[in-house]
DNA sequence: AGACGTCGTTCAGTATATAGAACGACGACG
DNA sequence: CGTCGTCGTTCTATATACTGAACGACGTCT
C-alpha cells in the first residue's frame, strides 16, 4: 500500500507507531505479540514497548488476558477529525445533499491518495437496499469511476509512474492491464466523466466526475447505481446531476 | 483529556507522535511549526524530526509551501477501523436499524472512554432536520444520556475518582455538580434508564439506556428527539423501543 | 506426568534519536 | 535601505531507545 517513502533521516519510533496503527487497522480483531511481530518484523522485545506505550496510552487495547492487541478507542477520534477539518467536505456539504435529493441514489465524495481512493463523505440512497459503504474506506482507483475520473487529470506518463502493469481485479469486469486503462482515461477526458461498470462490485454501475479544483485533480464525486434500477433516462439525469455537481463544486472551493 | 498515564518507561517517540497527532486532531485546520511547538512543548528540533516523518508518511499533510501542518489522510483509514473490527458495533447493527425504524428518530449506539462518551454508530431522523452528529465525535458523559446510563452501572466511589467535583456545564441545563449527579444516577438505576433534558443541547432530550453485556457497562444505546415534537406517547414509545433494544443487544453480545 | 515448545517479559551493550544552540531566509519596521 | 525579529532548518554531544539473548510461565504433546 506504500504511499511516499525513503526519505532521509526519519524518526525511527515515530514509524513504526503509525505502521503498528495501519496494521491493526488492516487486520481488526485480536493479535497476539507473536503474530505482531511475524507481520512487522521488529524485534520481539522493540515490539513490546511500543505496544506497552500505545496501550497506556488508549490507542492500542488489549483483552482481559492483556496478551492480545487489537486498535483503540483514540485512533478514532483522531481520523474522523481529518473529515471535520477538511474544508472541501464543508463546501461540498450542500452540494452533496442536493445530488442526494436529484438522484435518490448513493452519492460519494472521495479523495485520491497513492493508488487508492478515500471516501470523505456519503449520501446513502433512501431505497430498500442500504449499500455498505463507509467513510475512510479505502479502494483500488482503477476499479473505481471516482478513481478513474481522477487519474484522467493525470498524463499518461504520470499514471504509468503511479499504477503497476498490470491490477488487481475486484470482479470479472475490473481492467487489469494498464494501457487498456489508459485507453479508457483518454475517453473519460474527451466525455468529462467516468463510468464503472461493474468493475468494483458486481451489480453495481457508478458514474464519476472529477472536482478540477487543482491540477491534477484530488477529489472526485460519484454515484452508484444498482444495474437493476438503470434506465436510459435515469442516466442521462445522473449524467447531468454530475456535470451540475462539478460546477456548484468548483464555485464552493474556488479559493481553496 | 488525559486517559490512562504515569505508567512506567514508555517510547518517547511513540508518546509524541500520537499527542501531535490528537493535537492536530483537536484544532482543525494548518499550523505552523512555531504555534505547534509551543502548545506542545517539545523542542524545536525534535519537533521538527517528527514532523518531517509523519509528513513522509502520509499521517500529517502540509500546505503547498511546506511550512504549515495539518492532520493527513491515512488517519482517516485507521480510525474508522475501529468501528469495523468491533463486535459490538457488528451485533448491534440490526437492532440500531429496528429503532431507527420503530421510533423514526435519531439512533446513537457510544462508548464509555474515560470520562467521555463515544459515537460508535447513528442512524439519522429522517425528518426535516438532519442532526450534526458523527462516529468519533466525543461528549462529556456527564451531560449526556449515553453517558448517565452507562456511568449509573458505576459505584458512587467509582463515579467520585472518575470525575471531578465540578463538572463543565454546556447548557443551562448541564449538571455541574458532582454529587447531585450521583443523586441523579440512583434514579437512574431505579428506572432503567436515562434522561438527559437539554444537558447537553438545547431543544434537544435524550434517552439512553446502558447494554450490560459485561460490568460495568461499556455501551449503551440512546434515542435523541427535539423537544417540540415529543409527546407523552411519542415518550413512551421511546422507552419501550429502549427495553427492547438493550434485550436484544443483550442477546446478540452474549458470547463476548 | 514429564518434557518440550511457545509465548510474554526482562536485561545490558550499542546504535540512534534528542535537545540546545547556531545558522540562514524571509518579512517587518524604522 | 538597513536593521531587527521571527521562523524554519541544520549541526553535534549526550541521553535514550533498540536489539538479541536469556528468563520464566503457561499450555501441549507423547
Amino acid at each position: 500500500m506504500g504511499a511516499a517513502e525513503g526519505a532521509g533521516s526519519q524518526v525511527k519510533s515515530a514509524v513504526r507507531t503509525v505502521e503498528l496503527l495501519e496494521f491493526f487497522a488492516g487486520r481488526p480483531g485480536m493479535h497476539s505479540l507473536a503474530s505482531v511481530q511475524e507481520s512487522v518484523g521488529y524485534p520481539k522485545s522493540s515490539l513490546y514497548m511500543l505496544l506497552r506505550t500505545l496501550v497506556d496510552l488508549g490507542w492500542i487495547e488489549t483483552d482481559a488476558t492483556g496478551t492480545r492487541y487489537g486498535i483503540g478507542v483514540r485512533a478514532l477520534l483522531v481520523g474522523t477529525s481529518y473529515i471535520d477539518g477538511d474544508e472541501v467536505v464543508a463546501a461540498a456539504r450542500p452540494t452533496l445533499d442536493r445530488m442526494s435529493d436529484d438522484t435518490s441514489e448513493t452519492i460519494h465524495l472521495a479523495r485520491l491518495d497513492g493508488t487508492s481512493i478515500v471516501y470523505l463523505a456519503t449520501r446513502q440512497s433512501q431505497h430498500y437496499l442500504r449499500p455498505f459503504t463507509r467513510v475512510g474506506r479505502r479502494l483500488p482507483a482503477h476499479s473505481t469511476s471516482l478513481g478513474k475520473a481522477l487519474l484522467a487529470t493525470y498524463t499518461d506518463e504520470q499514471v504509468r509512474k503511479l499504477l503497476p502493469e498490470t491490477l488487481e481485479p475486484l470482479t470479472e469486469h475490473t481492467h487489469t492491464d494498464r494501457e487498456k486503462l489508459i485507453a479508457e482515461l483518454a475517453v473519460i477526458r474527451e466525455q468529462g466523466f467516468a463510468v464503472d461498470r461493474e468493475e468494483n462490485t458486481l451489480g453495481l454501475r457508478c458514474f464519476g466526475i472529477a472536482v478540477p479544483y487543482r491540477t491534477p485533480a484530488r477529489d472526485a464525486v460519484s454515484c452508484s447505481v444498482p444495474v437493476a434500477r438503470l434506465t436510459a433516462a435515469h442516466e442521462q439525469m445522473i449524467k447531468d446531476a454530475l456535470f451540475d455537481a462539478r460546477d456548484r463544486l468548483l464555485l464552493a472551493t474556488r479559493r481553496l
